[in-house]
DNA sequence: CTCAGTCACTTGCGTTTCGCAAGTTATGGT
DNA sequence: ACCATAACTTGCGAAACGCAAGTGACTGAG
């Protein structure tokens, strides 16, 4: 196995993960959403050609697998796989010391099926 | 309080964290390094400038001091807060996920104390 | 006493990434 | 025919990155 920058666990992790946008799609993906307005709806107004990007990179890192739920035109639907689910306890080891050093901020609630 | 982007905790936490160094910086003050050089020699080479404006972001925002060890010329060394110690649990969830998925890479040893 | 060496930065500057806004393509609804 | 919607793509100015070299205040060797 041939690194990035180092050998280091959390290196490699920060090369895939390490910006402002990325976790945040993943976030959106375990709260339960799935379409590409659904993510640009959020409140944090990623613009959509930086979420194209990350979605792009997350299907290629293997944590989102894509699928059309329609034809004539093609739409396509984003989900979390096995890999991108194991990142829960990251996320929730986050929203604990989140929560208590930025007070006021909140955990986001899961949307709604269709 | 008034939120950056949105009252998302882990937004807030990627609006100090969120980036490629910050967190590596985190991690060798964990492993117990303290000083400049320290930080740069580590094998992933922070550009020096870099280093500069992430020990003074993590100092403005509460997760690092900086205190003189000598004088003429004032040298510093840099300690993580408890605010700081409180992110070795994101650490941990990082490691155990990156170690799992990322074969071959593995935790870095304390440093010894001088 | 002079001079190379160390430490903790700082500065210059070219390259890369970001992110706002607008455009594109295909289709459904009225 | 016309407007709206969904999922992107493109242009481009601004900000961030990162390599290399420089700076100031000493310390220790010769």
């Amino acid at each position: 196995m041939k690194f990035k920058r180092s050998s280091c666990p959390i290196t490699n992790v920060l090369d895939t993960l390490g910006d402002k946008w990325t976790l945040l799609v993943i976030r959106d993906l375990v709260l339960g959403k799935r379409r590409y307005q659904e993510f640009t709806s959020s409140p944090e107004k990623i613009a959509s050609n930086i979420l194209a990007d990350r979605l792009k990179k997350l299907e290629t890192s293997g944590l989102v697998t894509r699928h059309a739920y329609q034809r004539n035109p093609v739409r396509y639907e984003y989900l979390l796989t096995e890999k991108g689910e194991g990142l829960k306890p990251i996320l929730e080891a986050i929203i604990v010391w989140g929560k208590k050093h930025y007070p006021g901020s909140k955990r986001f609630p899961r949307v709604k099926q269709r």
